[in-house]
RNA sequence: GUGGCUGUAGCUCAGGUGGUUAGAGCGCCAGGUUGUGGUCCUGGAGGUCGCGGGUUCGAGUCCCGUCAGCCACCCCA
């Protein structure tokens, strides 16, 4: 037999029980911030049809979707003129009709559409599950991560705009990020009818948007120098330059005076301060990769910690359409799970610590106690939400070295001589003071010393 | 998908210019303590040197390939 080695594909993980209980404890903080504003829980399948995810993404990140290759004779539809070539993309046509999915909107989305005579409008929805892509690994950066996403369907109410910050603010505070976080928010509808003063409109625009969201990364000159070098001229690029300087968008009203297009971000940004929401910053150069926004965007990075955008959301207004659904527009964000916890370790900020320091473990090292009675005791306990375990183990040296490394606060000894006595022994793993106790008065020893 | 750096025990890492039995700390196991951990002492187990090939009398060390990790790009949570 050959050996196999032990491991898990590039960019996929394993979770200890560590970091297992730190992702619970995330999930359950914003499953309980998107109850409490009214979202209901949804879940789609890990693989899509490809006609369902692809064509909305754009063509770079649709590289990134995860294909599945069709069971059975993978080979039999592919027509005899494509097996003559080299073209991988015509064979994937005809070898590959699922993926899987690339975020949770696309399947939202077809969710909609899908059900349009079930679900009530607005629909809110909130949904916690992994997504794939097919992305070199790096740090903060997986081909397997979870996404929180919350998304109001059906729903032109710039209300739903403002929400998205509340959410956001709220999902922050919650995890204990509430001081680290900066919300950068701009508008597309904003941009392009600015950059389409510039004669920068279609694939332009995209090209150009492309290069300015670099702008916090790489800085004013190399923007400057791609944009030259992908043909605007120096009439457009200084035109640009100067909106990458604009701090508020009322000055945007140097180019147009299109209320439709400068009005919505105005408002919001007014909406924002009333709450008394603080480091959220109008940022022109702002555009995200994703091609089916079309009007607020949003985005969160956690000063002090390089991860990239933890957070990221907009509003779609079309997604459907192509699902033979018009007129439902939509808006929503997702936090990254995953960096956001890669983050916190950054940050040392582990609000999760407190985990599991109440345990108790009965350190059973006969076989003559009554099943009954230990039963009863152990409930007794169990029932106060204080965990208990059952460690059958005669060396007692083992036993209590099993009991430290698990962080274990409490130990119940049980050896013949206290089954005769019916008298169990009660240790404090701290301390390491150890006493005696009747039977029927273990349980609640145990709870006062927690307590 | 492109490029750079790295890959030695379960973990963190040593191992000038190739040289014979590959080391340390931590962890693990056993004993000191036949019913008591976290401290201490003694002993022990554990290594296809990521994998495959090449150069060489000889490779952990040099070369090529490959895989994985990290970093940058692309893109993004």
């Amino acid at each position: 037999m050959q050996r196999v080695e032990p491991r898990v594909p590039s960019g996929f993980r394993d979770f200890s029980p560590e970091e297992s209980r730190r992702r619970h404890w995330l999930f359950t903080q914003l499953r309980q911030v998107f109850e409490l504003f009214g979202y209901d829980p949804i879940e789609t399948p890990a693989v899509e049809l490809l006609e369902i995810l692809l064509g909305k993404y754009g063509e770079e990140a649709e590289k990134l979707v995860f294909r599945i290759l069709n069971s059975g004779d993978f080979l039999k539809d592919v027509p005899e003129e494509i097996r003559q070539t080299n073209d991988y993309k015509k064979w994937l046509k005809h070898i590959s009709d699922k993926g899987l999915r690339y975020d949770l909107t696309v399947p939202l989305a077809r969710y909609v559409a899908q059900n349009r005579g079930k679900i009530t409008l607005p629909f809110k929805r909130y949904q916690i599950q992994p997504v794939w892509r097919a992305e070199r690994p790096q740090k903060g950066r997986f081909r397997e991560f979870v996404q929180c996403d919350a998304d109001v369907i059906g729903s032109y109410d710039p209300y739903y705009d403002f929400e998205m910050v509340l959410l956001l603010d709220e999902g922050f505070r919650k995890i204990g990020l509430g001081d680290h976080r900066k919300i950068l928010i701009n508008d597309r509808r904003l941009l392009q009818e600015v950059f389409k003063t510039f004669g920068i409109e279609g694939d332009g625009f995209r090209k150009a948007t492309g290069i300015i969201d670099k702008l916090d990364k790489v800085g004013i000159d190399k923007v400057k120098q791609l944009l030259e070098s992908e043909g605007f001229s120096a009439d457009q690029i200084a035109n640009i330059e100067q909106w990458l300087g604009f701090k508020d968008p009322e000055e945007a009203r140097k180019y147009i005076n299109d209320d439709e297009a400068i009005k919505p971000i105005i408002t919001l940004l007014k909406q924002i301060k009333d709450p008394g929401i603080t480091n959220v910053e109008w940022t022109p150069s702002l555009v995200r990769g994703l091609d089916y926004y079309t009007g607020t965007i949003y985005e969160v990075v956690l000063e002090g910690a390089p991860v990239g955008s933890v957070s990221g959301g907009g509003r779609y207004d079309n997604l459907t359409e192509l699902f033979g659904v018009p007129n439902m527009p939509g808006i929503g964000i997702s936090f990254g799970a995953d960096r956001i916890l890669t983050a916190m370790e950054m940050l040392k900020i582990e609000p999760w610590d407190t985990y599991h320091t109440n345990k108790v473990m009965v350190i059973l090292a006969t076989d003559k106690v009554s099943w009954k009675t230990l039963n009863s005791v152990v409930a007794d306990i169990r029932a106060q939400n204080i965990p208990v375990e059952i460690l059958p183990q005669k060396k007692m040296k083992k036993a209590f070295k099993t009991a430290n490394n698990k962080n274990v606060r409490i130990t119940i000894i049980i050896g013949d001589r206290e089954v005769e006595t019916a008298e169990w022994g009660v240790k404090d793993m701290q301390t390491g003071k150890q006493e005696s106790i009747p039977v029927e008065k273990v349980a609640e020893t145990v709870l006062n010393m927690l307590s």
